[in-house]
DNA sequence: ACAGAACTAGGACGACTGTCCTAGTTCTTC
DNA sequence: GAAGAACTAGGACAGTCGTCCTAGTTCTGT
């Protein structure tokens, strides 16, 4: 039964705590109560710390994969699709005001430490960018498709840091609201 | 001699080692082993942690304003001014892509951390909001002055991200570009 | 020259960290 | 039901953390 029962409660809730606390600030004894087991349990599912950080990037590549995949399937248009992402930043608000974007603040802190598991982060940013590419090539825009992706995702991405820093909701509104503006420009105006 | 000169450079110190290893990351022993004194000798200084925090915060926050001064008083037009702010993304690009954008990593670990400090740290990003609109507004858009002061704000704190994600130099510069033509934009066609 | 403030080095302190070991329990498989 | 794997609890471990104390040095003003 327990096949990993206790290994994907912790990944579980390690997932949690880093985006909520960051990973340097979670300890063993966090996540251990959290999941309720004991401290001394975690070397038998994983050796180090730094293992647990992968599984936990690991889930978050998988469940991005999945949602871009479910995306995909609900069969809109490119624009509905790219405007799915862009609808993340409303959906997930709250959370976004309170710890800033799950896979931004992980690169960041990573970076920072210069920990080996940053380029496998980035990754995440990876599948979004080349999802995004292969809407905007789906718009009709090839050429630039890549750089449009990267473009957005910026974008994004600079509405969560503020959206943490100030705590604004209206201006998560507002910019998601111009990048919609923007997007529908895209097509007839291409100059920008 | 010493009126403070110990102080200042731990201050100084603590400032770049939170800027390119994390506040939670950097320890008495890091900072004291660069500023070359004792670690007990902090105490005398600076009671907690914390309040070394706040000294960090503000030494960015009074080199902020004497940067947004000096690009004042260079005495450009305010579109000169504004690309000031922009071209920082390329004269710090190098750190950008090792550790980010100090204000902006600085928030986010802060917003994790449920730190005290981190409404002061957004005050940093409420120098720039304000000065870029001061600039907005002397472009002649008085009354979306403080929504574009955020919004390129928020625009280049993305940038920093995904440079720092993806250590990307010509990602920086194509969107400074990208940055330069919507300001070129904005004075002859208000749609955007 | 001297009193008092300012400053410093070194280390003690309790708490917590990630890691690892051991002994015991539960489960699976035959 | 027995053998072996899978799993768990609890704590030991060396190290580091932020904080704080004490004793000694250096500086300042008179």
């Amino acid at each position: 039964m327990s096949a990993g029962a206790t290994r994907d409660a912790i990944v579980k809730r390690a997932d949690a705590l880093f985006y909520e606390g960051g990973f340097g600030a979670t300890s063993f004894s966090d996540i251990a109560g959290l999941v309720g087991i004991s401290r001394g349990n975690f070397y038998h599912h994983f050796k180090t710390k730094d293992d647990i950080l992968d599984a936990v990037v690991a889930l978050r590549m998988e469940r991005t994969r999945r949602m871009l995949d479910a995306w995909e399937a609900e069969g809109g248009d490119p624009r509905q699709r790219i405007l799915s992402f862009v609808h993340m930043l409303v959906a997930n608000r709250a959370q976004i005001m309170a710890f800033g974007c799950p896979v931004g603040t992980l690169c960041c802190e990573l970076a920072k430490l210069d920990h080996a598991a940053q380029h496998k982060a980035a990754d995440i940013f990876g599948l979004f960018r080349d999802w995004l590419a292969v809407q905007f090539r789906a718009l009709g825009m090839p050429a630039r498709s890549e750089e449009l992706a990267l473009h957005l995702l910026a974008w994004s991405q600079g509405v969560a840091v503020l959206a943490a820093a100030f705590r604004d909701e209206a201006f998560i509104r507002r910019e998601v609201a111009t990048i919609t503006a923007w997007l529908d420009g895209l097509a007839s105006n291409q100059s920008d």
